[in-house]
DNA sequence: TCCAATTTCGACCGTCGGTCGATTATTAGT
DNA sequence: ACTAATAATCGACCGACGGTCGAAATTGGA
């Protein structure tokens, strides 16, 4: 049990790296199997299948990026940068920085799909319990506070995680939010400061 | 030149069935070749890939698309209905409708994330030229238009497009429309009735 | 020590996307 | 009408891939 379980997290620790830097497709087992110095029916005693695979690796990072979130919503910060803190959490940047791009290339469009599936489903009740606290605390003024923390990750994912949005595009999504979510107008343009900057053309 | 170019047009008809009922990935080049009852060699005469195949496949679908939309706008429809009837059109939903459900199964997802690149760049553009009609006509008052509007057509896919939505995704997502586009409250309700209606649990 | 469960091994398999040289239709110039 | 060039078709073949399987090795408790 406990040899075996360090044998397959050793595993999902290569292939979490190999599948970001090269691709979840452009991954072989093969390769895999290689890094790692084991057989090949070594790797299908400990996985099913390579999907299954990924599913393991996904569900390890999201696990990871949702207790550094419960952290934030645990602590004693200001509602605002809770927010801020939790939509940071989203993001697998701790020990590495190129995994921000890798998500996004065309390669690890299921690896991301997946990734924010789950991603949402992980953290809308976590986003959703600090808006509350916002409410709570005459910061807010909305209801739907689910469905309205849905649209945010999605949107800031699907606008963010491209990585070519425009400096218009953020003061819209500030603007949005703050209606969204019945703000102050110009409560939330501190967020600009946590948008990361201008990449590639 | 004239015979080969209607090949190329059978070939791309066959894949597109092919691709939307069993997913891109799930059909294999053997497949497409014995339906269309041709030689592999021929098939690659006429594409370089598998992949650069469904790029065309795609492109055959955003150009029906963007016509059909195009033809909305020229219209003497009032704003808002053109509005409707420009989101409409960035639907397959024409002449099949198990389309819709094909896109979004995940072996579908490379297919889903081009698609959606495509069809924001051909759409954006057509959008807010109805949505600035909007402005002129008083009905609308916002400024930031093209970031607006893409962003409306990122929920609107993101949400729809996945099939599970409730009500209160729709009343949410109906209120940021109005918001976003400096609409009167409750103006754009009439969309309610274009949304799909609730489908499976 | 012995046995049974766990873990490891690697040869092998079917399928896939893609290549290539040969071959047949089609076209155009004279 | 003949022919040379061009367009189109063919299918055997290739390497890489994900996955299988029965056997061998390792482990640990009685």
């Amino acid at each position: 049990m406990k040899k075996g379980e360090k044998r397959r997290q050793e595993l999902l620790q290569i292939a979490y790296r190999m599948f970001l830097t090269q691709g979840y497709e452009n991954t072989s087992v093969d390769e895999i199997i290689e890094a790692a110095g084991i057989a090949k029916g070594t790797y299908y005693y400990y996985f099913q299948s390579k999907e299954q695979m990924l599913e393991a690796v996904i569900g390890m990072m999201i696990e990871a990026e949702a207790t550094a979130a419960r952290r934030v919503l645990a602590s004693e910060m200001p509602t605002p940068r809770k927010l801020v803190g939790i939509i940071a959490s989203a993001r697998p940047t701790q020990d590495e920085q190129p995994i921000e791009a890798a998500l996004n290339q065309p390669e690890n469009a299921l690896l991301h799909k997946r990734m924010r599936e789950r991603l949402l489903d992980a953290f809308v009740p976590l986003l959703s319990e600090a808006v509350e606290e916002g409410v709570r605390g005459g910061l807010f003024t909305c209801d739907h506070i689910p469905e309205r923390v849905k649209m945010l990750l999605l949107l800031g994912s699907e606008l963010f995680d491209e990585g070519r949005f425009t400096e218009a595009d953020a003061d819209v999504f500030i603007d949005v939010m703050e209606t969204l979510l019945g703000a102050a107008p110009g409560s939330m343009g501190f967020i600009r400061a946590l948008i990361p900057q201008r990449g590639r053309a």
